[in-house]
DNA sequence: AATTGACTTGACAGAATTTGTCAAATATAA
DNA sequence: TTATATTTGACAAATTCTGTCAAGTCAATT
């Protein structure tokens, strides 16, 4: 995932949110998914935040662990990873953001000497 | 890619399908779309046979040169991408797509006010 | 059959991205 | 403050992606 993208859409998270919806509902610490699925809480906490995406074995995991239902989660995940594509093509934006940003870079250095 | 889901999925390309179709019916020869692309003929090959996906640029290059419909083109392109990984996931692949439907009919409500 | 021209295939190396670890930073509560 | 939970960012290792190259197939000609 390149920064600029990441920066705009890292955000929305189907997947994400709802397992941490899940694992809050039940209480259970997010150091306690992460061993269960033998990774790293940090790593677990990007999950949660839609900034690293898990792979299919690691949804499996979780769901169950969290006792829930497999296809929703699995399903979620998938919606993430097509909306990403997607979004990426609406990237336009940042490419516009940039010239903007560079040139007023350029005027401020301009005008400061 | 993986190779099994190379194996299973390769022939479908809706983006090099039509490039093809477009270059045949010009009677350009793929090693001259490689050469105004700067990349090796075989990998135009592969572009076109659906076995490796060109970036944003290159389906840029090839459309200017091809004198083809660019938005066409990274239309095509696009699906492709959307299209690997919904096949992936055949089962969810439905469900998925309304998720995305609905996220982004909502995103563009936000938007319009 | 041998040659030619167009494309295809697969192995390969280097580049780029992704993965998980770690330590430090932050936040929240007691 | 102290303790606990999560987040952040730098990092190296692993994986995937890229394009090059040489050898291969295939069809049309000679």
């Amino acid at each position: 995932m390149t920064n600029s993208v990441k920066s705009i859409f890292s955000q929305l998270s189907n997947f994400g949110q709802r397992i941490r919806e899940l694992r809050e509902n039940k209480g259970i610490l997010l150091r306690q998914i992460a061993a269960a699925l033998e990774i790293d809480p940090a790593i677990m906490s990007k999950f949660e935040r839609g900034e690293r995406k898990p792979n299919r074995e690691q949804v499996k995991r979780i769901a169950r662990f969290l006792k829930a239902d497999e296809n929703e989660l699995l399903t979620l995940w998938l919606a993430d990873k097509v909306q990403f594509i997607i979004s990426e093509e609406m990237s336009l934006a940042e490419e516009a953001l940039e010239i903007v940003k560079r040139n007023i870079k350029d005027e401020t250095q301009t005008h400061t000497d």
